[in-house]
RNA sequence: GCUAGCGUAGCUCAAUCGGCAGAGCAGUUGAUUUGUAAUCAACAGGUUGUGGGUUCGAGUCCCGCCGCUAGCUCCA
């Protein structure tokens, strides 16, 4: 006897051990029919799955409103890609074909390289499958039964994932779909007519169980929903973010550049994105100041032995630029961090417990030899600048600095209207060797760092992520998802007690006691790099910066040329008042003027004309609002300079998260 | 770094099968003197990323390099 739990309450029993299918039918022909999924426990299954014999379970039926549903529908999708490419290739070599947010991936080893003109006819023979309309079908074998299936079907990577990564697995499930068999955990949806709209998205290669080492194969990516219409809004979402990517809008709006003669990688900051990059230093160097943070500046090489001593050199000699040689075999480092440079200052004089904490801050920059594909944008470059500092501070000022650190990176964060991020702690792998340092001091730093945020109420704060730690501490990173989904780490605060250590640089204070005493070291950046932060800030606001941060504040246009000296006049007060202000003089009529303003995402247009000459007046245009009216010229000074002090950020298309509609289900093979 | 795709004027793009490199915007000049998202005209703009090769002939085909893009891998 089983009694069935529904979502609603309701108890149903069952005599004889059925199926997900008729356990559907038990509550309702309709259900049973819609029926693409079940839930046993918080178990996703599929229908054709048997229900224990006896007991209790909690059970639900998922339909296409379900988003559970949706992920299984696309798994299944996966299937029937592969199946389509199998009939159009031959000796295609079946890996992993999961879903993903937004879709599904299936990667493959195959002689011929397919590419976009592929899609199409993969597409066509897709749809001949969903056509036909043939159930998929599980059937469980033994492992011995499991491996001859998969050597018979000439698959030797599932062979190989049956050897090891299910090596501990009893029996083995499969999915068999016509001629198609593959071996997968599930679930389906019942049959392939259930698989609504779907296309091929990219494809690219992948490393078998991506291991660099091992064999490469091609990753065919793609989506599917239950109807054309959430097909095609979700194709449009994707259109939409391209086009505020902030490479693109960086061209645009000439912000940055690169050169392929000053090196990948590089980024040259034209004067209206500098203006951004400046602004915003400004409003970081007077918070730091405000919180007793203490600049300094320090050169951009070191020498190698520096970074010997504090790891840098031997844990990531692969992915710097190589140091430059002198001669008698003196080396310097293009530093890759500002750490041990500030550690020197720390340690340029004996330091009394009573100057504790010493918060020492530098817009730092730092080159790294990142490999040349995984450069991008602004947001993976091989030279940029952190918001970098310092902290040395005694062991039992760790917690209020440490809080210090990540109130200040909220801060910052909230200025700027970026309220859609998450945090993580990055905490050492135990059975990784890459980490410096003892264990006890290890698992100190660790408990006070979760003990800090755990206070703090930070928002979609997650377990403790190991393997995530830097090599000399644990970290809360600020992760940010960009308008094309893909998440970057900005803001991080790390907690350090091995660079002090005696077999790093052996930090001291003297304490009350008059004896030394080691220092705790906290790096912190809330910004991460200026390049990336104001990569994804242009993303973020779609490059309509608000009032306070944006490289052109007003536009002064005048109707016509007779008003270019009024326009002039306004123009110079607003500069002497500390705006930021163009004026244009071209011979345009004012509807181009405006235009252009618009496109260039000014956030004010002062139009002014005979009736503003006349009464000292401007006409004010909100690039959101439109035209607002006439006001006295210092009124429309005080309105403004009233925005950019108060920080606020006015934005017509906030950025979201690309909506991709729901669950991914965890099927790995 | 790996796999794949791409590279034409400042920008966005066109150029049939290998057969005279072209348009819009931006720019310059001139005319127009304009009231809330594009006034008109003329002019100028190119070693088709780069170096080789095939060919009577290469933007187009082949090879190397540089750069960009997607994904993999990595990220102090």
């Amino acid at each position: 006897m089983l009694r069935i739990r529904l979502p609603d309450g309701k108890v149903l029993e069952s005599k004889g051990q059925i199926t997900v299918a008729e356990a559907a039918r038990m509550i309702g022909p309709k259900l049973a029919k819609d029926a693409l999924a079940g839930e046993v426990d918080g178990k996703v299954i599929g229908v054709d799955y048997l229900l224990p014999a006896d007991g209790e379970v909690a059970f639900r039926v998922f339909t296409q409103k379900d988003p559970q549903a949706l992920g299984v529908m696309r798994h299944s999708c996966a299937h029937v890609m592969a199946r389509a490419v199998m009939r159009l290739f031959p000796d295609v070599q079946l890996a992993f074909g999961p879903t993903i947010e937004g879709g599904f991936y299936y990667d493959m080893g195959l002689a011929h390289s397919i590419t976009e003109d592929d899609f199409p006819r993969i597409e066509e023979e897709m749809r001949k499958i969903v056509g036909q309309d043939e159930p998929f079908e599980r059937f469980v074998e033994p492992r011995e039964r499991a491996l001859a299936l998969c050597d018979q079907m000439h698959q030797p990577l599932k062979v190989e994932h049956i050897g090891d990564g299910l090596k501990d697995e009893r029996t083995l499930s499969f999915y068999r779909q016509g001629e198609f068999v593959d071996l997968c955990r599930g679930p389906h949806v019942p049959s392939a007519g259930r698989i609504g709209a779907f296309k091929l998205l990219s494809v690219a290669g992948a490393y078998w169980k991506g291991d660099q080492k091992r064999q490469q194969l091609q990753r065919l990516y793609g989506t599917a929903f239950f109807t054309q219409q959430d097909l095609e809004a979700h194709l449009h979402q994707l259109e939409e973010a391209k086009r505020r990517d902030h490479r693109v809008l960086g061209k645009q709006l000439e912000l940055f550049t690169t050169s392929p003669l000053v090196g990948s990688g590089l980024i040259l900051w034209l004067p209206k994105g500098a203006m951004i990059r400046a602004t915003l230093e400004t409003f970081v160097r007077e918070e730091l100041v405000k919180r007793g943070y203490e600049p300094v500046y320090t050169p951009h090489i070191g020498r190698v032995e520096m970074y010997e001593t504090s790891g840098h050199f031997p844990y990531y000699s692969d992915s710097q630029f190589a140091p430059i040689e002198m001669e008698e075999g003196e080396r310097y480092l293009l530093k890759p961090m500002n750490c041990p440079h500030h550690i020197m200052i720390y340690q340029s004089k004996g330091r009394s417990y009573r100057e504790l904490p010493v918060r020492l801050a530098e817009f730092g920059t730092v080159y790294r030899y990142e490999k040349s594909g995984q450069l991008g944008g602004m947001t993976r470059v091989r030279g940029f600048t952190q918001d970098d500092a310092h902290l040395f501070c005694t062991p039992e000022q760790v917690a209020d600095e440490f809080r210090g650190c990540l109130e200040m990176t909220q801060m910052m964060l909230k200025a700027v209207g970026m309220d859609d991020y998450r945090v993580r702690l990055g905490f050492r792998d135990p059975a990784s060797d890459k980490y410096v340092g003892r264990r006890e001091l290890w698992d100190r730093a660790e408990a006070e760092l979760e003990d800090v945020c755990k206070t703090m109420n930070l928002p979609n704060m997650e377990k403790p992520v190991r393997g995530e730690a830097a090599f000399y501490g644990p970290k809360a990173d600020f992760l940010v998802t960009d308008c094309l989904g893909r998440e970057w780490q900005l803001g991080t605060v790390q907690l350090d007690y091995n660079l002090p250590s005696e077999e790093r640089f052996g930090l001291e204070y003297i304490g009350a006691d008059n004896a030394p005493h080691r220092p705790v070291m906290i790096h912190r950046a809330p910004l991460g790099s200026l390049e990336r932060f104001i990569g994804v800030l242009i993303e973020h606001f779609a490059g309509a910066f608000p009032l306070w941060l944006a490289p052109e504040q007003v536009r002064v246009l005048p109707v016509s040329e007779k008003f270019t000296t009024y326009g002039t006049h306004v123009t110079e007060q607003l500069r002497a008042a500390g705006l930021r202000v163009t004026v244009d003089v071209r011979p345009e009529k004012i509807g181009a003027k405006i235009r252009d303003a618009q496109l260039a995402h000014v956030p004010y247009m002062f139009v002014v004309g005979a009736r503003e000459m006349e009464g000292g007046s401007v006409s004010v245009r909100d690039r959101i609002d439109g035209d607002l009216g006439a006001m006295p010229l210092v009124a429309a000074i005080d309105k403004l300079k009233a925005e950019v002090a108060a920080r606020t950020v006015r934005q017509k298309v906030k950025m979201s998260r690309p909506q991709i509609g729901g669950g991914t289900a965890e099927n790995e093979y």
